[in-house]
DNA sequence: CTCTATGATATATTTTGGTGTATCAAAAAT
DNA sequence: ATTTTTGATACACCAAAATATATCATAGAG
């Protein structure tokens, strides 16, 4: 069915990905069903304006009637602000689990390393910038190969491995450019020494 | 009830009222039961996305979703674009009775100064440009008044007020100001003589 | 390979919008 | 003073959204 509403839908598709939240994280954040989010975004329903309302919110999005004059000017804005970069929920949910993980790790073992990669987590976690979030989570596992492993040297290479992307997201910063996911410097998923 | 949405209720009514459309005006263009809108501008009900559409397309409104970042740029362009200056439909339809009441006068009578008044009630009407139609309707009457005393006088102070009028409506076109309802420079309402 | 998360559907039930028709008081026009 | 217009409401009816719950294939991670 066609309510003449499709862009909506499509938009509402769009900003729920780019925010990296699944139907389900929406559905909680927004109070309505999955099964109905489903529905909206395959324009499979003409939905209400308070359940469209909710989803915008959720979304950091506002309804508005807009003249059609101002049309090409507003539409102007919107297209250079959503490409702005802005931060991710997906990216600050690893972030958060690397906090996390870190954390644990610290809780169990320390030491200077320990202290050092401790504050290098917390660096990367202040800055508001979009980081791809596939990064971010083979980061974690760098991480997380700490707690088997327990040696100094995997410690080291997670700090290291933060240090690095940390100087590339500075980088990024200063050139505005976008490294999406470019092959990184640290190594990821390497084999562990005993 | 409150869906959150009074605001849009409450921007419908306003270009409604901006475009000088009744209820049952606004009901024909969208095919929606005049019932029905005053409901939805009472924020009474928590309406379909086609409804709004629909009633926003009739009055010339787009729906779209801002980002939240883009909201003031958006709703400055708006303000700005709603303040300019639109032919009204209240302003067009008072132009229409205008032309017809003359038409009505040279079909009954003529003369040399009726084909003036029918000249002079052209010109403006061709004006595409904002006018409060307090001040045609004014016009309109003083232009009824032909009708019952049907004296040159009584048609060249007409003829006299609609030509003060447009050099009133030059003279803003010009420099951009507002003359909303002046004390305009023709006298409206006054005594007949026979 | 196994477990989990995701998105699309399904069904049953409740709630509510939308239509049609009609009325009515107040305001505006004649 | 009288007629017309306007906006608000009422009521019955139907269609559809919204909810709650559950299933299912699939893709991705461990």
């Amino acid at each position: 069915m066609s309510y003449g509403t499709e862009q909506l839908a499509a938009r509402l598709k769009a900003a729920r990905e780019a925010k990296g939240l699944s139907q389900r994280e929406l559905s909680a954040l927004a109070g309505v069903p999955q099964s109905h989010i489903s529905k909206i975004e395959n324009n499979a329903v003409d939905l209400r304006v308070s359940s469209l309302s909710s989803i915008a919110h959720a979304l950091d999005l506002e309804l508005m009637l807009v003249p059609r004059k101002a049309l090409p000017a507003v539409q102007s804005i919107t297209r250079s602000v959503a490409s702005a970069p802005v931060i991710n929920a997906a990216t600050q949910r690893e972030l958060d689990r690397i906090r996390e993980t870190v954390d644990a790790i610290a809780s169990n073992a320390s030491g200077a390393n320990i202290d050092n990669l401790q504050r290098r987590v917390r660096e990367i976690t202040q800055i508001q910038s979009q980081i791809d979030p596939e990064i971010l989570q083979k980061v974690r596992r760098t991480i997380e190969s700490i707690e088997s492993s327990g040696s100094n040297a995997a410690i080291n290479r997670a700090a290291e491995a933060i240090r690095s992307l940390r100087n590339q997201l500075a980088h990024r910063a200063a050139s505005h450019e976008k490294p999406r996911a470019p092959r990184p410097a640290y190594r990821l998923e390497e084999d562990q020494d005993g």
